[in-house]
DNA sequence: TGGTGTGAAAACATTCACAGCC
DNA sequence: GGCTGTGAATGTTTTCACACCA
């Protein structure tokens, strides 16, 4: 008799899960063999609660009094988070940001590997990036057929960047990770449900990395609310 | 009679705010001089409703009929933010990262401004990215306090992230934007609480900047989670 | 005894329906 | 008629208490 397991883990949890994954890697190379999860809570600055509940939507790992196997619990994170399998990147936009993401070693992270990098200059068109030569955007799509790419990194300037991600879609791309500081969406008259925090569109998921948003937000958490907010009734 | 508004917008809505001021933006570039709950819920891709309820934690800008006036909405938001104030930024850790972001416009995003860069390497201290010196860690506690500094954006080498991150806050910065992929924590035997997603730390307030999290959620979001998601009972 | 796993409760966030006003 | 503002309902996430087991 097969039972589902919950398919869904939490859209919060999976950021989490990130975390915690890190902090057992760290724990690894400290040669700490255990830990528990009030000790994973302190290092993710987050409650005990919290750690045990998001490690239960996929599983059992620890033991009663004794905590978790800091090994164990670390192949377990990466299957859940799919990160054992092999995942080709593609880096299209190749100016500053472009350049400088490309050249970061990423391969040191699981099994993401740069595959292709893509731009519309001609100035850069033909261009290297370590072994990577920069291809034009025209053979993107068979290029992402061909190799069965799914995922790609998106640093073209804000104002291309919908109509490249429409691209990317086009050509089989499911995962974008978004650096440009704009919404992207559908293309216009396609309605589907939003899931959680991570937006989908036809199967696409967006991530965004958007360092001006961030320092706006720090900016409503420091700035002192009190004057404003109090009103005259 | 004086009555409080509600002091907490919460984390979600706050970062949607920053959302739909983007938009705004780029309305009021277009020349649209008016705009809809469903208009803006559109292209932040979240539901109209949405849209309402987050404007109403602060105000309420809307002409029943009519929708929003771009201008005005746009002045609520950035007051709501706190984008109205003056921030003066200081750049932690000058290598590649340091630099690319220092070079970043960031004047052009309302009234943020650089007003001081730092490293600890005496190959960088007394060089120059544009009109501004880099200074030592050194001069840092007098540097703030000085300028009154409360935002600092955080871009070490990870290792670094955490020591140099408790000597921000012991100099007096509250707010930062970190850019090492770990989890910034109060020094050891401190327990505050945490608020919402945002935590708090002596009144200290962190956002991170982190794209290879957003690249690991990405792979969680398209690994198809059926085949292992199934289990023997 | 110590620390996990989990059902139940509380808090929080989103969705909805519709009253109210331009 | 159209679109906002908002209490109520729903759904999701976090917190908690405690049963259970090494």
């Amino acid at each position: 008799m097969k039972k589902e397991r919950a398919l869904t883990i939490p859209s919060a949890t999976v950021s989490r899960l990130v975390t915690y994954l890190r902090i057992l890697e760290e724990l690894e190379l400290a040669g700490e063999p255990r830990t528990s999860s009030s000790d994973l809570a302190e290092r993710a600055q987050v409650t005990a609660f919290q750690v045990r509940k998001d490690l239960a939507y996929f599983g059992r790992f620890g033991k009663r009094g004794m905590g978790y196997s800091v090994a164990l619990l670390k192949r377990e994170i990466i299957d859940a988070l799919g990160l054992n399998l092999h995942w080709p990147v593609i880096v299209v936009g190749m100016g500053r940001l472009g350049h400088a993401i490309a050249n970061f070693p990423v391969a040191a992270e699981y099994q993401f590997e740069y595959v292709g990098l893509f731009d519309v200059d001609p100035q850069v068109v033909g261009t290297s990036i370590g072994n990577l030569p920069i291809l034009h955007m025209s053979q993107l799509p068979s290029f992402v057929h061909e190799r069965g790419v799914k995922m790609a990194f998106l640093t073209v300037p804000p104002e291309r960047a919908q109509a490249t991600a429409e691209k990317l879609v086009q050509a089989g791309i499911t995962s974008i990770l978004n650096f440009a500081p704009i919404v992207l969406r559908p293309p216009l008259s396609e309605n589907e449900k939003d899931v959680g925090k991570t937006k989908t569109w036809h199967n696409v998921t967006v991530e965004n990395v958007d360092f001006l948003a961030g320092m706006k937000r720090l900016a409503y958490y420091t700035h002192d609310p009190k004057s404003p907010a109090v009103e005259e009734v």
